[in-house]
RNA sequence: AGAGCCGAGCGAGUUUAGCGAAAGCUUAACAAGCGAAGGCGAGGGUUGUGAGGAAAGUCCGGACAGUCUAAAUAGCAGACCGCUUGGGAAAUCCAAGUGCCCGUGAGGGUGAGGAAAGUGCCACAGAAAAUAUGUUACUGCAAGUCAGUACAAGUGCAACGGCGGAGUAAAAGCCCACCGCCGAUAUCGUGAGAUAUCGGGCAAGGUAAACCCCGGUUGACUGCAAGUUUAAAUUUGCAAGAAGGUGCUAUUUCCGUUUUGUUUUUACAAAAAUUGCAUAAAAAAACGCACAAGACAGAUAAUUAUCUUACUACAGAAUCCGGCUUAUACCCGACUUUCUGC
RNA sequence: GCCCUUGUGGCGCAGGGGUAGCGCACUCCCUUGGUAAGGGAGAGGCCGUGAGUUCAAAUCUCAUCAAGGGCA
C-alpha cells in the first residue's frame, strides 16, 4: 500500500486530472496525467480505477489493484523512473486483459506508459 | 467397491521492505500559515491487533431511526401464516414426531386446514366434464319413439369404487370374499394420529401456488444514502395559514384550538410566526459507527526459503444481530447402509 | 450499502392457465426499362435458466442468472 501523502483522493482532484485531457494506453491499462509541478517537494499523487465491468467478483477487482499499487510503490522507492515525479497526480485505469497478470508484468506496462509521457514531452 | 449422514478445519512460522486503525512513547510539530469548523500542515519508533463459512444473494425476522402530530378497547378492511408437540424476542427459523411421496437400504423430500358454504375454470377429444349421460350396445317378447340393463366398446388427466365369484333372458353392490371409501365404538398416544371391531352398500371428479371460507398472528410505511448535530448559505412560485389529529367505524381518554385592539363574555377587526409542495443553485464536517477488524478513492498485499493435503475451490467486512438460500477445492474425525469376496 | 424494475423471432413490443402473436427488418414471386413504394407467399421461438403446483405453465409459486434504474 503507498503512502497516505502519494494517494490521490479528493473526487475534485480526479476530475482535474480527467480534463487535463493527457491521455496514453497500452494493452493492459490506460493512463491519465495530470499537471507538471509547481513545487518540487509536492508529493506525487496516484490513483487507480478498476471497473466493476471488468470482473465481477471483488477479490480479483482487489487483487488487481494491489497488484497495481505495489508496483508504483515499488517504483517510487528505487526511483526507476524519474518521469513519476513531474506530475502532480497519475490515473490508472485497468482494461480487461490486465486479469490474471502477474506483478512483473504489469511492472512492464507501467514502466512503458511512464516512458511514453516522457518521448511525448521531448 | 459404492452410497448416505453428522461434525471440525480453511494453514504454520521465516527474510526484506510496507498498509489500516487503537494505546503508549518520541519529535520544532498543541509550530507558522490556511480554513466557518473538523482538519490540512505532519513525521519517527514501540506494543499487541487486522476478512468468511458463506463476509454473497437481500429471501425472512428483529434491534435502531424517522414519518403518519398521541394511546387504549371492540369490530371491519389489509398483510402474513396454515399437520402435531416443544424450543425461540421473532421468523418462509430449529428439534423431535405423524401422514404422504422417492429410494434395495442407510436415508431424503414435503406450500400437509376446508372442494357435503358459495362462485369460477376444466382446451382438444368424447353421447355426456357434473342435480351425470345413453353414442356404439346387450336381452326379451306383444316387434314398438315397447320393456329391462349400464356388463362390454370407445374418448379423455379425469366418466357415481377395483378385482374375482355367485347370479340372470341379458344384467347390475342385487348378493359374497379381499382391497379401497364413509361412519361409529373401544384401546394406545399430551397431540397430529395409529390399531382393532362393528356397521353402511358406495355416496363425495379435479383445481384453493383460482376467487374464497375457516382458524391464528399483526398499528402502517420508509430504510444508516434512515436520521441527529454544528457551520455557511438560502432562488422563485403555488397552496394552507387555525381545526382538527391513528387505514376505516364506534367508544373512552389525550394533545391542540395563536397574538394584538375594542369588549364582562360572546362577537367583530387586523396581523403572520409557521407548515407543505414544486423548482434552481450549492453541498463541508462530526455523530450514527463497533469495549481485540473497521474505512470513506475505501486497510490484510508483495517477496525469500521451508514444513504441510494446503501458491488449490467458492470467495473480500461497510449500522448491528438471529435464520434461510445459493456457490464451493482439499484434508481430518465419527456413525450408518448396500453389493461382492474370504 | 439499501430499495426497485425488466428478461418473448435480428430490433421494438402485445399476450397474465388451453395451438405464441403484431410492426419493422429478412427470403422468394408479381408489378417497373430499372429502383423505391405497393401486392402476394414464406422462413425464423423448447417465451433468460432450474425446480414445484396443475391433466396442462410464456402465464401461478420458489430459487437462480443477466441487464437496467433510483436513494445524501
Amino acid at each position: 500500500m503507498l503512502k497516505r501523502k502519494n494517494r490521490l483522493k479528493a473526487k475534485t482532484a480526479f476530475k482535474a486530472t480527467y480534463n487535463n485531457k493527457n491521455v496514453f494506453s497500452n494493452d493492459l491499462m490506460i493512463l491519465y496525467v495530470g499537471k507538471l509541478k509547481e513545487d518540487e517537494n509536492c508529493p506525487t499523487r496516484v490513483g487507480f480505477v478498476v471497473s466493476k465491468k471488468i470482473h465481477k467478483r471483488a477479490v480479483v477487482r482487489n487483487r488487481i489493484k494491489r497488484l497495481m499499487r505495489e508496483n508504483i510503490r515499488l517504483i517510487l522507492k528505487n526511483n526507476l523512473c524519474n518521469n513519476i515525479n513531474l506530475y502532480q497526480s497519475l490515473i490508472f485505469t485497468a482494461k480487461n486483459e490486465i486479469i490474471d497478470k502477474d506483478l512483473i508484468e504489469i511492472r512492464k506496462s507501467i514502466l512503458i506508459l511512464l516512458n511514453k509521457i516522457a518521448n511525448k514531452k521531448i
